[in-house]
DNA sequence: TTGACATAGCGAATCGCTTCGCTACAATAG
DNA sequence: CTATTGTAGCGAAGCGATTCGCTATGTCAA
């Protein structure tokens, strides 16, 4: 099985991010709310939707009608590639500084920083 | 004056890369290091450099011969441009989820380990 | 059955990014 | 002067991502 390291794409994206925050969906669904953020086409959601299903990016059940679709990659995932990605692209591949620079870019609670902390000091331990 | 929000491309990046490390170059030795990362022929990287002119990511000086390019935003900038974008797309804004990803996806040193919690001392303080 | 509407798929147009061939001109060596 | 080499620019081809028109099939109510 060969792995796919590529990045979702923009479009992409928009409706995996959809789909994790829906849940599992019809492309009716899907459409009303990609319809609403861009005025695209019913055609046009049918059409990613098949490319990304060639690309794995989701997958679907066909026994029931409407089929259903759902992402094949939990937020997470996504989201480490792509911060992997920006670490190697901008970074010269030194997350810490991403880190940095991300902290600065936030307005955290105090609980947040808290879990932070708490990750900080795991981290170390786990030396 | 309206500023640009539009995150520089793939190639645009590399370029921009070159830049940071090297300092302000002539094409000559921009090319040479692209050249040396992907084989890109010398046409592409004069036009690449022409349409980044164009949308203001790198400036140039006309004065001397050859012309002298420099990047028009620093690392830093284009960094945190593309974390806020990252947050946006996959976060749902919430920055901090980016933070423990990230984290999560270092091997931080001691002292990096020390600096955040510097930085999240700061952060806390500055309430 | 028939008409109206929802679902699904496909090929082609379009768009932005990237690449390169070709041209032009300046500087330099012979 | 003339040939060679370095520098710069432009238009168009190529490519992957995105969009959409058109068609086919399914479902349901009258």
């Amino acid at each position: 099985m060969t792995l796919d390291n590529s990045l979702p794409t923009a479009v992409e994206l928009q409706i995996l991010r959809i789909l994790w925050e829906h849940g599992p969906s019809p492309v009716r669904l899907i459409h009303s709310r990609l319809h609403a953020e861009k005025g695209t086409n019913y055609s046009t959601t049918v059409k990613m939707l098949s490319v990304m299903l060639e690309k794995q990016l989701v997958t679907r059940d066909e026994n029931c009608s409407p089929m259903v679709y759902r992402a094949a990659m939990t937020r997470g995932i996504a989201g480490r590639r792509m911060i992997r990605n920006l670490v190697e692209k901008v970074y010269d591949g030194v997350a810490m500084n991403l880190v940095v620079h991300a902290l600065k870019e936030s307005k955290p609670t105090d609980k947040e920083l808290e879990a932070v902390r708490k990750l900080l000091d795991e981290m170390e331990k786990r030396k």
